[in-house]
Parts: C-alpha cells; structure tokens; sequence
DNA sequence: TTTGTTGCAAAATTTTTGCAGATAT
DNA sequence: ATATCTGCAAAAATTTTGCAACAAA
C-alpha cells in the first residue's frame, strides 16, 4: 500500500501526529480537492467509498489535522469545512457562487500587507486571509 | 423610549422590514460594537436588560437583518456571529486574540484589489474580506 | 509497553420550524 | 385589513465527550 498512496504518510509522520488509516483516508479524500469539505461530507465520502469510520473520528482527526497545520478550516454556509492546503504562506480566493478555494500567488499581497500595517498597526496573518468574490470561470460565466 | 435610540428606526424602515422593538433593540445592542456576537451572546444580553424575547426571534431577526444588509456575519470558533458595519464597503481586520473586529481604509485596498483581478481574473467584493491576525493592541501587548 | 486513537452511543450545543396570537403598515 | 413578525416549545442538525477496546510507536 505503500505505494498508492505514498504522499499521504509522509505530512502525517512529519506533523508528529500517529499514521491511522483512518487520518490517511481523511488526508487522501481532502487532497487534490479544490472545495473544501465538511465533517460530514468528509464522513460520508468515505464511508461511500467502502471505508467503516466513525463520524467522531472523522471530526476529531479534522480537529487535529487542522491542529498541526495539515489543513486549513473555512466558514461555508455557517459550517466548519476543511480543506488541504499548501505548506507554504498563502491567500485564500474563496468563490461565493461555486465554492471553488483558489490561493493568491504570495508576492502579489506582500508590498500591500507591508503598507496596511504601516498604516493601521494591525499585523496580519500572511497565511490566514480570506477574500470573497466570485471565480474566474464564475465571473465570466454567469452563475445559475 | 423614542429619545434613547433615535438612530436605530432609520436603517430598519430603509431596508424595507418592518420596525418592531426587537428589531431595534438587537440593532442597538450591535451598535457601537466592535467585537461581533453570536445570537446566544444578543439574546443574553437583550434579556440581561431586562427585555422580553424569544431565542428564535433573536435568530431570525439576526438572519433577516444580515440578509437587507444591515449585519455582517463572521466565523468566530465555528458560530455565526454578527456585526454592524459601516454601510460602505470596507474590509474586516480580525484579531485572533482579542476578537476585535476592525476595519481597512478602502483607498489601501483598491490599488491591489486591480491588481490581484488582473493576475488571477478573480474578482474580490470588495465588501467580503477578512484579514486574520493581531490588533494594534494584541500586538504591543503579549497577549495572555 | 506505553501512549495516542478509534468506535459507539449518549449528551450537549446550536439552529430551525410549526403555529396561534400579536403587531406594523 | 393584511401581510409580517413574535413567542413558545418541539424538532433537527451539528459537534463534543466518556469509556473500553485497539493500534502505533
């Protein structure tokens, strides 16, 4: 199995958390997804996919995966959704019609937080911005 | 009891629902806040004063008046809470901390906002954007 | 081994809803 | 007069927790 999944193990093993199935299918089914994704979405895609987990584990391990940096969480309609990131410093592009999670490249926010905090003496997280808008294939293509 | 809050009737018949004094109270009791609550934290509060009202007139109070655009929502630890905002469009500075909610002059926004567009074709509200870190305050002061 | 995790079911929260009576326009 | 809103209580939905069995280190 080493294998299939082998990108999975490492993130797990290198945020000092213990390596379960469970934690690699939850990584793996949030992994390559550009929407993020609720406990319960989370639950039922796996347990879709033939996997028996518990619904609890399925929001501690979020919590914890969250904990140590391995996901990012987000406000969708008033739930708590989650969704993997990169490991690098990033902004989040979050689109109100599709719910697409984009990242903003970082350079293009550095000069401009430098300046806000000069002037408002509030020192962002670089990693922690969201902006709401409208996607590109959203804003060229009319919404239902 | 038209003296005390002569402010509070205005918004309310501009956004065309009607004016009832639980409106008004939960609209008074936002304003002037800088921190955002949730509907428990209203609800409580309202009835801490002394006023009589249900729980579910707080919600749906709270949800109608975010939706003429009187309140902003935010994610605070997973609730719904919720803001009076200036009615021009603004950004949110959000104090991990302290919970402080401020916001961003729009003239240090606009410049970047072009640019972002142009590099991503993601087209930002200029009104829906949440920037996570510390307030002034939390800064200088360690927080606890 | 020893400590961290899981699963299940129960409990605690938060939020929504039905409906009769009250209220604003 | 009439469409809207409130209050209450019940229901729904989401998230947390206790604890014994289990698995990773």
């Amino acid at each position: 199995m080493s294998e299939t999944t082998p990108a999975a193990d490492t993130p797990l093993r290198a945020s000092g958390v213990r390596t379960t199935w469970q934690r690699q299918a939850i990584l793996a089914a949030l992994t390559g997804r550009t929407h993020p994704m609720t406990a319960q979405a989370v639950h039922s895609a796996l347990t879709g996919a033939g996997h028996r987990i518990g619904l609890s584990t399925v929001y501690r391990a979020l919590h914890r995966l969250a904990e140590v940096g391995l996901l990012h969480t987000f406000d969708v309609g008033g739930e708590r959704a989650y969704r993997r990131c990169p490991d690098t410093p990033h902004q989040h592009l979050l689109c109100d019609d599709c719910g697409l999670v984009t990242e903003c490249p970082p350079h293009l926010v550095e000069t401009w937080l430098r300046e806000l905090r000069a002037a408002t003496g509030f020192t962002p997280h670089a990693d922690r911005i969201d902006l709401h808008g409208h996607c590109a294939t959203c804003t060229t293509t009319p919404a239902t």
